[in-house]
RNA sequence: GCGGGUGUAGUUCAAUGGUAGAACACGAGCUUCCCAAGCUUGAUACGUGGGUUCGAUUCCCAUCACCCGCUCCA
């Protein structure tokens, strides 16, 4: 089997378990579904609680320096419009065919050059090498597997297939060849048949772009073979070229050329009406994220908590994208949960005059620690490694990477992004993104609302005071450099560099914000992705089984503990099983089971994930003598060890183990 | 949004233009039962809506959902 076929039935497998053990349910299923929305079962509902726990409890309970926010969902659409979501996420929007990059259809200025065309392709001779290999191999099985009266013949057409230059109408030819000559290898003819079909592909899909001038045609041929191989043309022969000369045209891309697609509203907003009426003025939104809610709240957090910057707000919440293309089980979803801190710092400027430097981040620097004299690169790097550990305390460290976005894919306000990736079945895609936004956000709130999002810093005023005048100028020279040499966004005008100096000087600033944003709903499925295991295991009967096991840490474990009498028709077992239960489960989460064997009973708590199980024995009653009597068999999931635990015992052995 | 595929008990799969089967799972019962044991027994399904037909789960059309490619950024 191909690793892409392993790897989806892998997830085959994980969506049949989330179902059949209630982790994860289509949503409105009765009713047909509802596309890109899930729900969670009594399981799952539990573990994304642990998750979300796990995530508030570390981030800001036990932390001095990060405050908890539970903002609505619903907000004055006026900051979608701030922050710039209503603009690209609503605008008409014309596609590129090439790239499908997506461009405003009001801001595509008129090109000019040669435009090269075709009507389509179709597909050459060209089978990759790789395929050919595939195929002999294939085949060959299936010759073997040819009862025995007509193995000679399949033998025979099967030589002729492998001829050393295998191509489309070989094959082609050779197909209507054999539907007259060789009845009994039907088989094989079938095989071919399918194995030609993704090569007999063709597309009449037009095909235009734009040369700029003194560009050979060549360079569109090739750009034009790859857009159908693209789309599965293989090898693709290109129909009917022509050119023209085109002055002034808007239909093209600006950057790459490709002729853009009709003009279309993309909507990843969703759109509701707040208000009865549900009028045109009523229109709002649902959050496509909660992090805005933390800066439109930025300043009553600040006033209201005795807080100095820097400092955080974190947030847990849902949030709503009408997403073209939702996939991968819960992966991308319409509907998901956000975990996002907002951390705000001081303005590098600020440290500097502060501290009279900025820590520079160097390979292996000391990150345990926060210090007074980091600019956002340190802190940006600090929750990187934060964020990391924290996915080691949930079981994820060992499947994560990181994508540290190049100048090229990072928005024009964003100073740095690195996306912590996970291993899933399907690929290996985003947890979460920490972001180092600047101070874009707060300023647009400040310019769009005009209610100033500055805050005093009494120890930056002190400092600047001791400052000459000539130490002040040339921090604003640097800035002043900097700015030129920006290479994205608009530099900032001199004038303007000039007032945010002044104010800073007087202890005022708009904080920058450091943003680390994970989705819940993806951390879920993660977890479940990492911990799903299957062995084989052959019985006494030498019947082969497979066994499955969810290796969750204990710590996101849906149920902890399994308690189990070993006999459900002894009272005095199941009583005992009962008074233990009742003991464990103020603390934890437990599940009672006293129906088929035992052996049974701790399968199905591996399936879900419970690492522990509990078992009352007639020893625990006092059979075997006083010293055994109220103990148990404490069981752990992924060794199978089994320890002797007097009851006593019990919740002081596993709390710790389990949070 | 475009192209390709799928849709039958909880799950994984069969069969069929006329009464839909199995395995596992699930419920009840028996069992001194420590890693999916055994025996008895019970409940449960043709995604939805049209059409063709005497009759459709099967054929046709539409729709919905899921999966796989092209699009990312929680």
């Amino acid at each position: 089997m191909s690793d892409a076929k392993n790897s989806l039935a892998q997830m085959e497998k994980i969506v049949s378990l989330c179902k059949r053990r209630g982790f994860i349910y289509q949503s409105s299923e009765i009713y047909g579904g509802c596309g890109g929305v899930w729900d969670y079962g009594p399981l799952g509902a539990e573990l994304k609680r642990n998750l979300r726990t796990a995530w508030w409890n570390t981030m800001t309970r036990e932390r001095e320096d990060v405050l908890g926010l539970d903002a609505s969902i619903l907000m004055n659409p006026a900051i979608w419009k701030a922050s710039g979501h209503v603009d690209t996420f609503a605008d008409l929007m014309r596609e590129c065919s090439l790239t499908n990059k997506r461009v405003r259809a009001d801001h595509v200025e008129p090109q000019s050059g040669t435009s090269v065309s075709y009507t389509g392709a179709r597909p050459g001779e060209v089978i990759p090498a790789d395929k050919i290999a595939d195929f002999i191999q294939k085949l060959d099985s299936l010759v073997k597997a040819y009862p025995h009266e007509h193995r000679n013949e399949a033998e025979q057409c099967a030589a002729v297939l492998k001829l050393p230059d295998i191509t489309r109408s070989s094959l082609e030819a050779w197909v209507s060849a054999i539907q007259r000559n060789y009845q009994p290898t039907l088989l094989i003819r079938e095989f071919v048949k399918d194995f030609l079909k993704p090569f007999q592909k063709q597309s009449s899909e037009p095909f235009t772009m734009l040369l700029p001038q003194g560009k050979p045609v060549e360079s569109a041929r090739k750009v034009a073979k790859e857009f159908y191989s693209n789309r599965g043309v293989n090898d693709p022969q290109l129909d009917d070229e022509a050119t023209a000369t085109v002055q002034d045209s808007r239909d093209f891309h600006p950057e790459t050329g490709g002729m853009l697609g009709e003009a279309r509203p993309f909507n990843l907003m969703l759109k509701t009406y707040l208000g009865p009426t549900a009028t045109e003025d009523d229109v709002t939104y649902l959050r496509p994220e909660t992090a805005q809610a933390i800066f439109a709240q930025f300043k009553n957090v600040f006033d209201s908590s005795r807080v100095k910057v820097p400092f955080g707000i974190g947030q847990i919440g849902k949030a709503f994208r009408n997403e073209v293309t939702p996939k991968n089980f819960t992966f991308r979803s319409r509907e998901f949960e956000q975990m996002e801190l907002e951390f705000f710092i001081k303005p590098d400027e600020a440290v500097e005059i502060i501290s009279g430097e900025v820590a520079k981040w160097h390979e292996g620097a000391d990150l345990s620690e926060p210090q007074l004299n980091w600019g956002w690169e340190m802190w940006h790097r600090y929750w990187v490694d934060q964020r990391t550990k924290f996915y080691e305390g949930i079981g994820l460290g060992d499947v994560l990477e990181y994508y540290w976005q190049t100048p090229a894919d990072l928005a024009h306000y964003a100073r740095a992004c690195v996306d912590i990736l996970c291993e899933f079945p399907f690929g290996t895609e985003e947890l979460e993104g920490i972001a180092a936004r600047g101070d874009f956000d707060l300023s647009a709130h400040q310019s769009a609302s005009t209610k100033s999002q500055e805050i005093f810093d009494e120890e930056l005023k002190n400092a600047a005071a001791k400052l000459t005048d000539e130490q002040k100028e040339a921090l604003i020279q640097k800035r002043l450099a900097a700015e030129k040499a920006k290479t994205k966004g608009e530099p900032m005008p001199e004038a303007a560099v000039r007032a945010w100096f002044e104010r800073l000087f007087k202890g005022n600033y708009v904080p920058h914000v450091i943003e680390p944003s994970a989705g819940l709903d993806r951390m879920a499925l993660a977890v479940i992705a990492k911990a799903f295991s299957e062995t084989e295991k052959i019985d006494e009967k030498g019947k082969k089984e497979v066994i499955t096991v969810l290796r969750l840490h204990p710590r996101v474990a849906p149920i902890k503990v399994g308690v189990f009498p070993l006999l459900k028709n002894k009272p005095e077992l199941v009583a005992k099983a009962r008074e233990v239960y009742a003991l464990l489960k103020k603390h934890l989460n437990c599940f009672y089971d006293e129906t088929a064997s035992i052996g049974r009973r701790y399968a199905r708590q591996d399936e879900v994930g419970t690492p522990f199980g509990v078992t009352i024995d007639f020893e625990t009653c006092g059979e075997k003598g006083p010293e055994l009597a109220d103990t148990v068999t404490l069981r752990h999931r992924d060794s199978g060890e089994q320890e002797r635990v007097k009851i006593s015992e019990l919740l002081g052995k596993l709390l710790p183990l389990v949070s």
